[in-house]
DNA sequence: TCCCGCATGAGCAACGTTTCCCAAAAGGGT
DNA sequence: ACCCTTTTGGGAAACGTTGCTCATGCGGGA
């Protein structure tokens, strides 16, 4: 027995028919479109409603819009990213446009693979969260979708973007440390030597906001960068390195570039059988979700990603307007949050 | 000035152009299809390589497939999800497939936004992770497109499921809680009152596990359940509530019903002044990232989220061959992984 | 009365693929 | 030399939309 042929999705055409109509009038009345009479409109209304029509987006797609944004996150693991994506979702919640989201890539060529998977699905618009990609290739997908670059310095014509002032984020970090009397802050860095994104990318903008904080503050010969990777490991690795100094060298405090090598620090200090913070402060950037957890309560640095998942719906809604206009670059403020991670140094 | 026109995409038929073949011809290469000499083959693949061609999916999907696998997780947040996906993303590397992700949806209403929109943009197959969608719509996405349930009990026809044998990671737990000497454990659940998520939901499932093995145990008359939710705050006010007791009555051991319930437990042990495992033993569900964290070092249960990644794209690549054939489940076994927040009791 | 403009509708050709078909040519067995 | 099969290639019609162009009918101003 031949199982029940799969029944034919209902199109424009069936809605048309069924309301008595031409297709072009469905069509318009679906796209709001000038030229169709109240009354038509309530029939072609109905139809769709009787029918359960949904328009077909690929089709659509064809002759224009898919009403499809794409949005690359180079790692689903970092609970900072969701914050962007909440910001993201919640501004295009009422409008007809569908978020998808690119899965996890970390390096150029996972990303080349999703922003080209993007653009071959005719998306009306794509968002970079902190992308790898030399600036060449994000102008090449900037060419062929408008383009909103989140979290990376480097600005171009092409496409907009939207960063946090992350040399500021550091200076709070280091006034934060300074205030309760910590003058051997070390901070753990990601490794960085393309040097494209030693301008551009946040990490490096956070060391040398860093090295001019302490600068500011009178502690120059105290600067101490140890360059790892923005992993739990490479805190764990960075803090080992850190830890062997004897206690006259040893830094009373470590500002680690994200929450994520923060961890590590944890780790490597509960694994000496060391205590957070009275044997070394601890402070880390992104604020978070488990930055929060009782038993880390970690002073971390909050970019308020829902603001900028926002402000890049906002450009990239206005860029699709207008493909011509001029690019725009946000800069957002952040935040420090003390927890008790942090605290006054025990001479 | 005007800004220069965009360059029109390359299609198929400047592939062919350029070649010096028919549009024909050069599908057939593109699809490796019958009917196409090496000469022609090697023809067409330079021209497609001089131009850097990319099929345009909404245009193959108006025709048959579109070469993409949409994928649901219902919150980004809990970092278990992201071993499911990787396991679907390794899976798929090597093939023509792109997955694409539905952002956040806890609810109803946003999970049937995501699912339709999926359907809508021609998606060749669609994985629902722990969907909470009532059975008669699941099953009206799986007739629209193939479909994997993950992390779900019920079963139908019309789709495949993957699911972890929960009751069993509740029993692992139980052990080992009593092995170590426990006898008053109790239990956090998530409140469920719609009856098919109560048959079909893990959360469900876990607590029958629980109360089950705790009979087994002889320790029917310790059986203690707190319904509250999976998150942290349901956690936290759990925790608050069984810590309210009088010593005698207190338990010793907690089984939170996933890991981010644990994280609220431990914020309201840490509140109480109390100390974990000294005080309290407590276990989770999920083995998520931050549990192996050295401050947190949470018991938790791994369920092999990559394996169920990994069964889920098998199923459904068989499922897009064959529509008709049989809907089949998949059972994993959970594994425990002890860490320092259990121990024996202090009496 | 005539003509113009506007509101209302429909016809039709795209958009970029795939696939069903058919034609021509090329082998292969008598 | 003949027919039959297989290989090789192309023409053209879909797929579901949209947007251009055009036809009709109506009212109003001259």
């Amino acid at each position: 027995m031949e199982p029940p042929a799969r029944p034919r999705r209902v199109t424009i055409v069936d809605v048309a028919k069924h309301a008595g109509v031409s297709t072009t009038a469905a069509s318009k009345v679906l796209r709001n479109a000038y030229g169709a009479s109240p009354e038509m409109r309530a029939k072609v209304r109905r139809a769709i409603d009787e029918l359960g029509y949904r328009p077909h987006a690929g089709a659509r797609g064809l002759r224009g819009q898919t009403y499809t944004i794409g949005v690359m996150l180079p790692d689903i693991r970092n609970p900072f990213f969701p914050e962007i994506l909440d910001g993201v979702t919640a501004s295009l919640a009422d409008t007809e446009y569908q978020v998808f989201l690119g899965p996890g890539c970390n390096g150029e060529k996972e990303e080349a693979r999703v922003t080209e998977a993007m653009i071959d699905r005719g998306m009306d618009g794509i968002i970079l969260v902190a992308p790898v990609s030399p600036p060449a290739h994000l102008e090449h997908i900037a060419a062929s979708a408008p383009t909103v670059v989140v979290g990376r310095h480097g600005k171009s014509p092409l496409y907009d973007t939207v960063v946090d002032d992350d040399a500021e984020g550091a200076a709070l970090v280091v006034g934060h440390l300074t205030g309760l009397g910590h003058r051997r802050i070390a901070h753990i860095e990601h490794r960085e030597t393309d040097p494209t994104r030693l301008a551009e990318m946040p990490n490096a903008r956070r060391a040398d906001g860093y090295r001019l904080a302490m600068r500011a503050h009178g502690l120059e010969e105290c600067i101490n960068v140890i360059s790892t990777s923005y992993t739990q490991e490479g805190g764990y690795l960075g803090a080992k390195e850190l830890l062997a100094r004897t206690a006259t060298v040893r830094p009373t405090a470590v500002f680690a570039g994200a929450d994520i090598v923060a961890m590590g620090v944890l780790d490597a200090v509960s694994e000496a059988g060391l205590s957070v913070p009275g044997d070394l402060s601890v402070a880390g950037y992104d604020n978070t979700t488990f930055a929060a957890f009782a038993p880390i309560s970690l002073t971390s640095v909050d970019q308020s990603g829902r603001e900028m998942g926002r402000n890049a719906v906002r450009l990239l809604l206005e860029r699709i307007a207008d493909r011509s206009r001029n690019s725009t670059q946000v800069t957002l403020s952040p935040t420090l949050v003390p927890r008790r991670s942090t605290a006054r140094p025990t001479v």
